[in-house]
RNA sequence: GGUACCAUAGCUCAGUUGGUAGAGCAAAGGACUGAAAAUCCUUGUGUCCCUCGUUCGAUUCGUGGUGGUACCA
């Protein structure tokens, strides 16, 4: 059976220097997981690999996508299946990159097939929750969906309208559409997580921040300020640059507040990772280390 | 040098009419099925600066130190 090697870990951590060794030995391309890199709009503050990088070796899925396409986990999943359906009729395996736990998993299990819901009807439930607050939604849940309202965070508001939202939309209880079914896949999925001790960790996350500013990010920033509403600039490195050009901080806090939310997201994804069984931890220098592993 | 005020959690501070203390931030842990770099949840014992005294009992009151801040010289 093909394989799918999946290299994946907390931001910083050194993925993407390994990802290229790896995919020149394994003399394949690069499909990355990554929910920010993939818009094309941001360059400097995803930490998108360098020229040399993508030109070494191919790579997919690396800003092929515009920050403007409202894109979802749910595109990503089925974008990706078929993409890697073309590649393995090239390659024994392939090698898959990036720290988005859920755009990872929609690869490897799948999440299950839900009606693409309407734009006009989730901004109006954006509405209805600034105006008539949680509680107003909660109950209207409960009413259409009584089995998802008790499944869900209902602490939280995102859960709640996403609840919503598909009740509304498929006319069906949520709890009926989510089945969390793990698709089978005609390919296997091979684990490799990287890890680095929290102290290391986080010098690297602060360090790769300083290199960003210096590599002209705000710049970058001041480019997209007015698209500063898309969903995809909200995205640690551009939000608090953003306060900082509304003049609500200062450069020095914006940058704090950077380094401390990347270091805060980095941990989020190791909460995320902490729950697998099946990945296979590695300290990002030991390559020689990955290679015997993935000869088994 | 004098006077006044301050000294409590990593930081900023609140508080105890004397019965050993609590907020915000930071930090840590966690959840997660189409916003996911998003969103949400949980977690607060620290010589209450030191000394001596008063007291059954002092972080709280008093004396004397030490450090800081302000004003006066």
């Amino acid at each position: 059976m093909k394989r799918l090697i999946v290299l994946l870990g907390a931001t910083g951590v050194g993925k993407t220097d390994l990802s290229i060794r790896l995919a020149q030995y394994l003399q394949c391309p690069i499909i990355s997981s990554d929910s920010r890199q993939i818009y094309r709009e941001m360059t400097i503050g995803t930490a998108v690999p360098v020229p040399e990088q993508l030109n070494a070796v191919q790579h997919y899925f690396i800003q092929s996508r515009s920050i403007f396409d409202d894109y979802t986990a749910g595109k990503f999943e089925s974008d990706a299946i078929s993409l890697v359906g073309n590649l393995f009729q090239q390659h024994e395996q392939l090698l898959m990159v990036g720290g988005s736990g859920l755009y990872i998993d929609a690869v490897c299990r799948g999440i299950d097939a839900i009606p693409a819901t309407e734009n006009w009807l989730r901004q109006n439930i954006i509405e209805r929750y600034k105006s008539e607050g949680i509680e107003s939604l909660r109950f209207e849940l409960k009413r259409l969906d009584a089995e998802i309202y008790n499944q869900i965070d209902i602490k939280n508001p995102q859960r709640v309208m996403r609840a919503l939202e598909v009740c509304l939309t498929s006319g069906k209880p949520y709890s009926e559409l989510k089945q969390n079914f793990t698709k089978t896949r005609n390919f296997n999925v091979i684990k490799i997580g990287l890890q680095l001790n929290r102290k290391e960790l986080y010098d690297r996350i602060n360090s790769r921040i300083d290199k960003m500013l210096e590599q002209g990010l705000l710049d970058e920033v001041k480019h997209l300020y007015a698209y500063r509403n898309v969903n995809a600039l909200k995205t640690v490195g551009y939000k608090e640059l953003f306060e900082y050009l509304d003049g609500k901080i200062s450069l020095d806090e914006a940058i704090n507040l950077i380094k401390r939310n990347t270091r805060r997201y980095a941990k989020r994804q190791i909460s995320w990772f902490a729950r697998y069984d099946d990945i296979a931890w590695f300290q990002p220098d030991e390559f020689e280390k990955i290679l015997e592993f993935i000869k088994l």
